[in-house]
RNA sequence: GCGGAAGUAGCUCAGUUGGCAGAGCAUCAGCUUCCCAAGCUGAGGGUCGCGGGUUCGAGCCCCGUUUUCCGCUCCA
């Protein structure tokens, strides 16, 4: 592991060595967990997007993408749960140096005190037997009662606290409890800190009109209050899906392994409608379809496995990650979730409008339950990199580093590079490249030796390297040479646009997956 | 967010008790070269992460801050 730790590091220098991944800001010191694209890093990226977008929209008669905005009524996010969930109160142990939920603390004070009640209860219920009146004991017992009246003060505490999101009471309560660290067995604790997961700023221009607006922490909320308008102008019929490649936000106490968790990043979502009671048979074919998708890219069949989930969401009756085997481990690339209807019951009753589907089929309503698939657009960048990055030892002794990308997704898919710079090869070499660059990425280079040349192509994934020598002037061909194999051979000019047009094609890269 | 380590050229790093800012690779220009980098000549590139302090003098010592990495933690 240690090694593969080393490896993943000079992913990372590679990265920034070859115009792929920058970190943000860097002049000003950088910005933590925000990274910019380069100029190869932005083909390969819109590449992968592409292969996806395709794969839904063009593979698939009853799929169809939208684009909706980053931002969205406020109301979305209490609906979808988010502003409840993405805004705990959270408190260090300085001695232990755990953190825990401060309301989960207290909840668990609560929770002891009513333990302490029932004990009570147990206790005089052996005593009493049959004639136990239990909800007179617990109105006049004294024990019983001192505890109730302890269990009342601070659970209203407690509430008034939350209520107002006053963290210095949340935090006192905590002290005045002596509530201790399970682990240290101390209270040595830090103030209570609020983390809002969603970043949020203000919209409208006047300081008394303003609205607090969030920006999106997942794209899939803008696909469910759309649905039905997709739906009705597109003629959609149930079982149908809708697509969206988009950024998203989220204010990440801890982001670490370079792209991996970001603040901003880009999902490529797709929410799948069906009947209610079919969701479970869909599950499993996404499940099926979308690992073939990863499959496909040829990384590798034994580096992706399912996780399926244990324990699962309040909205959720299925969930599973497809996890890539990154080199800090299998980590979560994707995930399919079967939503059921949770969603769409909740927009309906926090929008107070009907949303269901009208089936003409059977002429009845229903809310389609939802079964989402939603990649990262950067862990796939990732895991491709990961994938691809080779630092390999060549028969004569040499190494070079290279990246075996798909062809498709490669930054440039072919350079074209006179064997000298002299006797009329440049000239016949741009010649060549005014004719291909119509048809695919083309780059030119004539600086350095042609083996210099060569691995600097390597670097960046460029499957296809064409050499125009002396012999192409009296023959027209020229040398074609794959990256992978550092195989040679000659071809006529004329067919160069056709072979690489072949490989590089997003066609033949769809097809992989049936 | 806590603890630890680090930040010097595009990359990898050296830099002596505190005394003129360095190397290799990369980049650029020229020469050489008929197919797998590291031949020759030359050039450009740095507020030593940022801000303060100590000192005659700070890349080096002290304080703060920021970024990255590791561990914990968190994670719809």
């Amino acid at each position: 592991m240690a090694q593969q730790e080393e490896v993943f590091k000079r992913l990372v220098s590679h990265c920034k060595e070859y115009g792929f991944v920058f970190p943000s800001s860097e002049i000003y010191d950088g910005l933590a967990a925000v990274y910019d694209y380069g100029q190869n890093g932005v083909e390969l990226k819109n590449n992968i997007k592409k292969y996806w977008w395709e794969s839904m929209t063009l593979m698939h008669e009853n799929i169809v993408g939208i684009d909706s905005s980053i931002f969205m009524h406020p109301t979305i996010w209490k609906a979808s749960g988010h502003v409840d969930a993405f805004n705990d109160p959270l408190i260090d142990n300085r001695d232990s140096k755990k953190r825990y939920r401060a309301d989960v603390l207290i909840e668990e004070q609560l929770a002891k005190i009513e333990d302490k009640i029932n004990k009570e209860v147990e206790k005089a219920a052996k005593r009493f037997g049959e004639a136990f009146d239990e909800a007179k004991f617990r109105e006049t017992n004294p024990r019983v009662l001192e505890h109730q009246a302890k269990w009342n003060a601070l659970h209203q505490r407690y509430s008034d606290a939350m209520n107002a999101t006053n963290l210095d009471e949340l935090k006192q309560i905590i002290l005045d409890e002596g509530i201790v660290c399970p682990i240290s067995g101390t209270h040595n604790w830090t103030d209570v800190r609020q983390f809002n997961l969603m970043f949020s700023t203000e919209m409208g221009s006047t300081a008394d009109s303003n609205m607090k607006v969030y920006l999106r922490p997942e794209t899939a909320q803008g696909i469910f209050v759309n649905y039905l308008n997709v739906q009705k102008t597109g003629r959609m019929k149930i079982p149908f899906g809708i697509a969206q490649i988009g950024k998203a936000f989220r204010n990440e106490i801890v982001a670490r392994q370079f792209i991996f968790r970001m603040r901003e990043f880009e999902q490529m979502e797709m929410q799948f409608f069906v009947k209610p009671g079919t969701e479970l048979e869909w599950f499993d074919k996404w499940k099926q379809t979308r690992l073939k998708w990863h499959k496909a890219l040829g990384l590798g069949d034994n580096k992706y496995r399912f996780h399926d989930h244990e324990k699962l969401a309040h909205y959720a009756n299925a969930a599973t990650d497809i996890e890539f085997e990154m080199p800090f481990g299998f980590k979560e690339v994707e995930g399919i979730h079967s939503r059921t209807n949770f969603d769409l019951s909740q927009h309906e009753k926090y929008c107070g409008k009907s949303i269901k589907y009208f089936d003409p089929e059977t002429n009845e309503s229903y809310t389609p339950y939802v079964i989402e698939t939603s990649i990262g657009v950067d862990r796939t960048f990732l895991s491709i990199l990961c994938g691809t990055f080779e630092e390999e030892q060549l028969e004569n002794g040499e190494s070079r580093v290279v990246l075996h990308l798909p062809a498709t997704l490669a930054p440039v898919k072919l350079a074209i590079m006179p064997l000298v710079k002299k006797d009329g090869l440049p000239e016949k070499a741009r010649e060549i490249m005014d004719d291909l660059k119509f048809s695919f990425k083309c780059q030119y280079d004539e600086k350095d030796s042609i083996g210099k040349r060569y691995r600097r192509q390597d670097a960046i994934g460029t499957p296809f390297c064409c050499t125009i020598d002396h012999d192409t002037l009296k023959d027209n061909c020229v040398t074609l040479r794959n990256r992978d194999t550092m195989q040679q051979e000659r071809i006529p000019i004329e067919k160069l646009k056709e072979i690489v047009s072949k490989e590089v094609s997003f066609t033949e890269l769809l097809r992989k997956q049936i």
